[in-house]
DNA sequence: ACAAGATTTAGAATAATACTAATTTTATTA
DNA sequence: TAATAAAATTAGTATTATTCTAAATCTTGT
């Protein structure tokens, strides 16, 4: 992996599921001197090495996140991202396709409680 | 819903999670007069009715779905896309989630029987 | 240090989709 | 039915995210 790949990686883990733009941005921030197009190499070797995860957004720039098994939760209203974990999904994802999976997209959508004025 | 729009959501119950180019060129080969602009606007339409849901594709067209509740199983090898019927789904999500939900989109990757070489 | 290869770069190219403003079609009213 | 209002459709352009290209720079092994 390279130096910057790496640095990549370490906004996609502290970030809050960046877009390639996102990232871009916080190099800048970071006053690092990197190139757009090295940071969507980057992040294409990251997914190739299956290092992080791409999540295409509906009509949007597609965001990354950290390549451990889990979901998303995305309010519906103001379009926030949060994770989801279920830790028997994997389990629960075989037994139903009755076949072995190397991997889940999964987003649920729902009004979060800030959205629902709980908050 | 317009002529138009009904076309479009006849075009896309019988096809195979098409993109916006597939059903403009299914259009066109059934003899419709309707341009490009209209595609999208309609699938803009359906889809905020709820008539249609969107399946941002990892580097490449947006695909198109009825909106029946259902997830996809894709083989990570050719690409091609299923339909996935797991009928206690919504209820497995609101007793793991803990809230209530108002639709999903899952994906689970794997490699399709024909790609194993099984068919 | 030097060569070989990998990485990074700026900028152009591409592809999907959205926008604009004008036109056509459809629906409503008199 | 004719006139009018509203909605839908259109061609063409603009935008945006992303990829490509070919040159420049950095790294690594010897």
């Amino acid at each position: 992996m390279t130096h910057n790949a790496s640095k990549i990686l370490d906004i996609i883990n502290y970030s809050d599921h960046p877009t390639a733009d996102d990232i871009y941005m916080e190099v800048k921030r970071l006053g690092i001197k990197m190139s757009p197009a090295t940071v969507y190499n980057s992040l294409a070797a990251l997914h190739s090495e299956g290092a992080i995860v791409k999540l295409p957004d509906e009509g949007g720039a597609t965001r990354y996140d950290k390549s451990l098994p889990h979901g998303h939760m995305i309010c519906s209203a103001c379009g926030r991202i949060s994770d989801l974990f279920i830790d028997d999904f994997p389990d629960y994802l075989r037994e139903r396709t009755g076949t072995d999976t190397e991997g889940y997209d999964l987003r649920v959508f729902h009004t979060c409680p800030m959205c629902r004025g709980l908050v």
